[in-house]
DNA sequence: ACTCGATTTCATTTTTTATTGAAATAGATG
DNA sequence: CATCTATTTCAATAAAAAATGAAATCGAGT
């Protein structure tokens, strides 16, 4: 390998202020509904970029992996928070923040809350029929506590 | 101590159905809104438990160890979740689940969203001045963002 | 239908978070 | 006020979650 002016892995071009603050603030939104810090990252600098960007930008910038990209990026688009857009002369995909918050949180809501709401409904009947089970003095303050929920 | 029929370190008393149920429950709301899986376990107990019980009672029925009882009834109280309850010939402290559920979700709305909300305000009012330095072009296209939000 | 770059998958490693338990503290009781 | 039990704290450990990167897969271009 050519010894001259090789730049010594500066695989993280830096960021700007604005970047990283845009980061951190994503990353603090997204660990809020459950989702790990490189999700947050993606969005964030995708959310400030004046155009999408290709995977590998996005690694390239924040110094993630592949993996980490390509699954951060499958998540962000299985909630619509992050589009696909063509970019003509290009090859490879590129990706842009949906800037409308409000929809993805909808999708979230859906895919993610609702199925645990839902087991959790399905286990207050089971606990409804273990109570009548029990001795009639302690199931009846049981039921009361269910009837609660 | 009289020797006699010493319980031979029963530690985990066998757990009722209903127990086992109310706990997995209360182990996935908890954890929905990002509290550990020993708090589950211990609002679980208390929630089908006919009256208040003493925290060595809640260590011998879970399994868990002291440090996380402690902790984890702290957080509970903290939250209004658990309540503290005086029984008249004991000594040690009895704790009993609060069944009001709205209560302490709103507790936790106070305590744990809105600081992270606040955060999020301020950095976006950071990233409204960094927007002031950039060109032209990038700067309205940025501005057009931060108003979304 | 082959090649080559782009992307995805997934077993391994790293990092983060939760639990443990011994030591410190508090607080009741005689 | 000394003693004993109950509770809290916190450094060490264990468990869980996320990130890595090499290998498999995909798919456009020729």
């Amino acid at each position: 390998m050519p010894a001259g002016l090789k730049e010594t892995a500066p695989e993280t071009s830096a960021l700007s202020e604005l970047e990283v603050e845009s980061i951190e603030m994503f990353i603090g939104f997204f660990k809020l509904i459950g989702l790990q810090k490189s999700i947050g990252e993606i969005y964030g600098v995708l959310f400030v970029s004046p155009r999408a960007l290709s995977m590998e930008e996005i690694i390239d910038r924040l110094g993630i992996s592949l993996g980490a990209a390509s699954q951060g990026l499958k998540v962000l688009r299985s909630v619509g928070a992050v589009k696909a857009v063509y970019v003509p002369g290009e090859r490879r995909d590129h990706f842009a923040a949906d800037l409308e918050l409000s929809k993805f949180a909808t999708a979230f809501i859906k895919e993610d809350l609702q199925p645990r709401v839902d087991r959790a409904l399905q286990r207050i009947e089971t606990m409804e029929s273990l109570a009548e089970e029990m001795s009639p003095m302690d199931r009846a303050a049981a039921e009361e506590r269910l009837e609660k929920l």
